[in-house]
This record gives structure tokens, sequence and C-alpha cells, in this order.
DNA sequence: AGGCTTGCACGTACACCGTACGTGCGTCAA
DNA sequence: TTGACGCACGTACGGTGTACGTGCAAGCCT
């Protein structure tokens, strides 16, 4: 049984694991070499440095968004499932995911999804630059919604993560944050998504076209 | 001219300096010391670790927003201003912004935008839960803002930043990409988030509202 | 006043990090 | 056969966070 070559896919598919086992931090180049049974600086041979082996690891988990993108189904319903593709493999690669929107890419990795975003958009009938806003507008949005769900579930550590604890606010200085506490300190990440989702679809579905319609 | 003693807020002063003059990877405990004239080790007299201190920094670059909040404004307006006074401070700490919004704060330090946020939208008539819910809406909007903007000037380095590059991009694999390419590669970010709290605000005065009026 | 505690600045030391550089071995080309 | 080349690897250097011990000054309790 002799080991497989090392190459470049196969160290960043360590690190992905690695990352998803015992987080961002725990990553060094000797730490990915020891698991792969290899020494520190082979890995120089397939990767120029670290920083290009976490673009790698971002490239790589950004490539694996599943689009089933149905052309026939209103664009509505198209935007909605293209989000939550999105959604989804952050939920597959959580600990990767604050890689994937901390560090902005230059390569081509994650063209894929604008290139479907944009054409879902533009056959829904909105101009260029309409499309590209609102393309930015749900990248935003998104981003933001994952950086607060891993970052609030850095290793679903605590089973009932509270992003304010009711009980350190003084209810004088904040009433309102101590009025709606118990709200604040639960999060149904999945109901939040989806609420903002709808709520951008509503919003652009009522952006006035400056161009033809469909 | 005796030197001051050292503190807390001294040491996350220096440390916001460094991280804004050189960038969140040139800080280091020793860098702070010699920044400060003092020993390594004096600092942890102060701050229990590195991450402590980088949640300082975070902290007081939140807690320099100011809300000029006017009571009497339509809450449409109140909201517009609350989301830019959010931005600007992004823009006095370009680089340090991006430690506020990657780290998620146990603290209360972040607290007071929330409660005049939550304050404005409950005065608008939303009932709880949808208050909690445009609010986080609202935040995952910014966060991703604020992240593009940031993330694509790390050092206002390139003055014709290009998110895409026009001549990298297949045409044939991505035609809408290589397209929109012009649109793609500027971002006039001033325009882009007015665009989006725009955007926001209509969708969320479109809400229906289960409770009372006003 | 004398002794004791406490706070704080500081130096040393250790484990770990990224990676520049050199070395040796296997395979293929001429 | 010989040379070049690709690639795994060890060593070494300068950097990192921080545990631990030391010494000095100020305040407090007899």
């Amino acid at each position: 049984m002799t080991t497989q070559p090392l190459s470049r896919a196969r160290i960043v598919a360590a690190a992905i694991d690695l990352i998803e086992r015992e987080g961002a931090d725990a990553v060094s180049m000797r730490r990915i070499a020891a698991e792969l049974g290899v020494g520190v600086m082979s890995l120089y041979n397939h990767v120029p440095n670290k920083d290009a082996l976490l673009n790698g690891v971002a490239e790589s988990v950004l490539s694996e968004i599943e689009f089933t993108d149905d052309p026939d189904a209103h664009w509505t319903d198209r935007v909605r499932m293209q989000a939550r593709a999105f959604r989804q493999i952050a939920h597959h690669y959580p600990r990767s995911t604050m890689l994937v929107v901390s560090r902005q890419l230059h390569s081509n990795a994650g063209l894929l999804p604008v290139e479907r975003a944009l054409a879902t958009l533009r056959s829904a009938g909105f101009d260029p630059l309409d499309a590209v806003r609102v393309l930015r507008m749900f990248i935003a949005f998104i981003v933001g919604s994952l950086l607060r769900e891993v970052g609030v579930t850095p290793s679903f550590a605590p089973p009932h993560q509270h992003m304010v604890d009711p009980d350190a606010v003084d209810p004088a200085l904040f009433p309102e944050v101590s009025d709606l506490a118990p709200l604040l300190a639960a999060c149904d990440h999945d109901a939040e998504f989806d609420f903002g989702v709808e709520l951008l679809i509503q919003a652009i579905k009522a952006l006035p076209k400056r161009e033809g319609s469909r």
C-alpha cells in the first residue's frame, strides 16, 4: 500500500480537514505535514506559501457549491435556491467559511456563483446596473449572515449560544435590549436567513425596471 | 516629563494605532511593547492575553460610534443615520474594522448601537419579533458591506481596485460576468451602501405590522 | 518605625511558527 | 552513460505568545 504522491489537492484537503476538526488556529504547515505523514518542507514543492494554501482552501470550499439551477423556474425561486446553496456549504464547512468570507479571492474560483446569479437577475429583466447592485446586496447579506452564524458557533460548542447575556445587561441603561433579551438571546438561524431572503426578494421585486420586462 | 503609567487603555490605543499604520499582521505583543517603550511582559499586567487585547481593540472601535440620534425625526431617517454612523467608524479605522466584524464580542460594548436601533424600530411600530429580525437583517447587510469595502481596500493600496479582472475571465465560460465586467470591476461603495440601505428601508416599510401603528 | 503584602515592570526561557537554503535520491532525456 | 530535473526532507534563523521568577516601590497594619 504505497502512499499517494503529495499534491496540492491533497494538501488543501488535509488543511480543510484540520480546520474543521480543530479550528483555523490549529492550522500550521508543520501540523498539516504531520497529518499527511510527510516532511514540512515537502509542502512547499506544491504550494508557494501558507497564504496561498489558505486561498486554496477558500477556493476549494467555494467550488463545492452545488447549484441545481432550474432555468424554467421563476426567478424568485432561482434566487432563493442560489442563496440557500451558498449557505449550505457554510454549514458543511463551518470553520472554513470564516476563511472564505474574510479573504477576498483574486482568482476566478468564486466566479461561477456570480455568473449564475447575474444570469438569473438579467433574465428577470433587471438592467446591468441593477443586476450588479442587487447581486452585491445579496452577497453582503449572505456574508454578514454566515459570519454571525459561524461566529456564534465556532465549534458548535455551546448548545445554547447567546449573543446577549440577559443577566448581564443593566435595564436602566439598555431598556430595549433588556426588554427583548429573550428574543436576542435565541437565534433561529434558518428562520432568520429565510426572513432576510424573502425580504430582499420582495424588495427587489418592487424595484422599478428601467428597461424591457420579463 | 515622566511617562504615563501603563494601562489597558494605553495598550489598546497603541494597538489600534499600530493596526491602522501597518496592518493587523504587524500586531505582536513585542511590537506594541516597543511602541510604548516598555518591556513585553509588562503588558500582561494589564491584559490577560493577546486575544483579549484584540477584543479590547474591537470594543474600543465600536464604542467610538457617534450617534446623533434625533428622536423627533422620522424613523426612516433615524435608521439611515444609524446605518451611516456605523459605516463611518469603519472608514475611520479601516484595518481595525476587520477585527470588529470577524470577532464576535461577548461583552456589552456593542450594546448601545443595538439599544438605539431597537428603540427606533419599536417606536416605528414594529413588534418585538420583527424589530429583532429587522435589526439582524441590517447588521448582516452592514457587516457584509463593510467586509467587502475594507477587504478590497486593505490599505487603500490600489486606487482602482478591481474585484474582477476583466481580462482574466473567459467569455465562453462566464458570458454574463464577461459582459458586465466593467460594472463589476468598479464599485462606488458609497452609492452601493446607500442603495442597500434604501432598499432595506423600503422593504421593511412594506412589512405588515402585527401590532399598534405609528 | 518595622515588617509584610501587594502591584507592577522586566528578563529569561520554551515551544511553536513560516520559510530560505542545501542535500540526496529517483526517474526520465539525450 | 550522463546529465538534468523533480521532489522529499533536514537544518537553521528570526519571529511569535506567554509561563515563570525576580526586584523594586508604595501602602497598610501593628
